[in-house]
DNA sequence: CTGAAAGCGCTAACAT
DNA sequence: ATGTTAGCGCTTTCAG
């Protein structure tokens, strides 16, 4: 069946291609009886422009690409709904990039959303991430952003400045510590996330400042950093189990360690939060999932994507924005942190 | 910065736009001089073609959109995610549309796709699952799948066949229930999903037949509907045991609903399994979070996306594929379930 | 209010 | 091995 076009409801109506193109656009007033006419022959043949060929000439395709290491992770559907709702009405189409933070895969994604010609990129995960990035995997989003809005979110380059939204990792983290200290644990461990991964470090960094300010020693070796995984998580907490000496509480690096950390520590037979106190991080699904359900630091993912795509929306109209947003994270409250009653030795 | 085009290209290589062309696609041999000279240039100017330009005289966008209802439920991501790895390779780009199952929404992004121009469509979810659906939203789909190749993920339409894949959801049921009849559970309870969605009903079908099957009576007031959330399963398990007679197990629709259902029954103070037996649904990642783990029905979430875009891929390049393919789920049991050691009377 | 014609950036005959 | 040219399906001046 060759696919209709402009030119058969122009014929058939008797018009030219610019009149169709007109109450198809809106774009001039069209004589009402001649409008209707086009219409209906529209209808009769379930005419729908080719976008394609529209975005060629207009040079706007209304179409937002979105780079992020994994949608099995519930944090990244969260802020993919986020954007997704932000902007499904204005009429954008998503692209949905998954790479397992493998750079290789980045770049190829990137270059075929430049090839795509797509309106907006926001990327998360992956080299924005790491502590210190390659300098040509960072000419590679230079080089985008110069032709391409691009909005990085919970992640940096270095030497260059982008548009980025990200929350307060350090405060998150900080938040994290001061609860479990403020309830009494002396004894503070931080498992999960990978060294050299700028989340980790920062969070990492965040735990030994807050645990110095409060006049508090911490053991390095309750520091253990593995992968963003439950099976980190699980591994993670056996270490720290085996250890002579061990934590009264333990900080996560996300939800995903803390459900696997719970999970080791239960099967070693301590009660949460009884025997151990356990802080998770992202306060996804899985949080209020679990028993006991997990107290852990919010970063409004949802929150996230949406103001993402506000600004990308901002820079696509050409307006000013602000380089950097940052959005506040939050404690979370729930049943996998209580007052220490370990006595620790 | 106006975009160069192959037009730019030729011209600074003493070459007409088709020599040009001929390097970027290989179609046909190219001195390899002028062949090197050209890369040159193009990496110089690190430019990209218009994808816009060649889909358009193509015939074909290597895009791919799929429409689901709630990429936030574990279990969508993973089938993305087996779409995705198994078409990626080949150049495929996804398009990620969310309906939360609205028709209306399923409509809009029925026709984007088609503006757009996709090459292949994946719907799940929404209209598909309901047990009788309009007939002008089916006729929507038939319209659209005699233009472009499309799959249907666990679901169909009346009246006319398309082509589907699917996980026998009976036969997912059935396996659940025997498992806790085998166990020697009598008294069984069915909750969560919406009377007169496919999903549920094809369940809630097995679910009686089976009890039947085994010569065990069942109680309708018993099975339960409400929605496919954790907080629809907390509602009915707290429905279920406010009731003067209770079950000693439940099969829950999904796994988001056993979720709810273990949560109350721990708060009224239950064990579980050792009280009550709860199977899930689905096996998504919250099945192996929870403590304990959740018995559950694998359908094999990956592995349906991979079937799906590879009958996606066969039709597109216009080979024959089975109209319909079915996938078997299994009983993955873990610790939600155990033999029925409460009397009830 | 409407039409003619140019052109978005590319590919694919058809020549040479 | 390479160039010429005619579109792909649409929007948009510019005339009328």
């Amino acid at each position: 069946m060759q696919n209709i076009t402009v030119y058969d409801i122009a014929r058939e109506a008797n018009v030219s291609v610019s009149t169709v193109s007109r109450v198809l656009n809106g774009t001039a007033p069209v004589k009402e009886s001649t409008r209707n006419l086009i219409l209906e022959i529209i209808e009769k043949y379930q005419f729908q422009p080719n976008a394609l060929a529209r975005s060629l000439i207009k040079k706007e395709t209304k179409t937002i690409g979105i780079i992020l290491p994994d949608i099995t992770n519930p944090f990244f559907p969260e802020v993919f709904s986020g954007a997704e709702n932000a902007l499904r009405e204005a009429g954008y189409t998503f692209f949905l990039c998954t790479t397992a933070g493998d750079s290789r895969r980045e770049s190829e994604y990137l270059s075929i959303l430049r090839e795509r010609q797509v309106d907006g990129i926001l990327f998360l995960g992956g080299r924005i991430n790491r502590s210190n990035c390659e300098p040509d995997l960072v000419q590679e989003v230079v080089d985008i952003s110069k032709r391409i809005p691009v909005v990085l979110i919970n992640g940096d380059l270095p030497n260059h400045t982008f548009y980025r939204v990200s929350t307060d990792e350090y405060l998150g983290a900080q938040l994290g510590v001061q609860h479990l200290i403020d309830l009494g644990h002396e004894n503070i461990g931080f498992i999960g996330g990978r060294n050299g991964t700028s989340t980790t470090d920062v969070k990492v960094n965040a735990f030994r400042d807050t645990m110095r300010k409060n006049g508090l020693s911490f053991r390095e070796e309750w520091v253990l950093y593995d992968d963003f995984t439950i099976t980190s998580g699980k591994i993670l907490m056996e270490k720290l189990l085996n250890m002579y000496c061990k934590p009264s509480a333990v900080c996560c690096v996300n939800d995903f360690a803390s459900v696997g950390a719970i999970k080791t520590a239960i099967k070693y037979g301590l009660r949460i939060p009884e025997d151990m106190s356990i802080m998770g991080y992202d306060d996804t699904i899985l949080s209020t999932s679990m028993i006991p359900e997990l107290t852990t630091i919010s970063q409004n993912s949802v929150e996230l994507g949406k103001i993402a795509v506000e600004i990308l929306r901002a820079l696509i109209n050409g307006e000013e924005v602000a380089q950097h947003t940052i959005i506040q994270p939050k404690l979370v409250r729930r049943q996998s942190t209580s007052i220490n009653c370990v006595h620790h030795r």
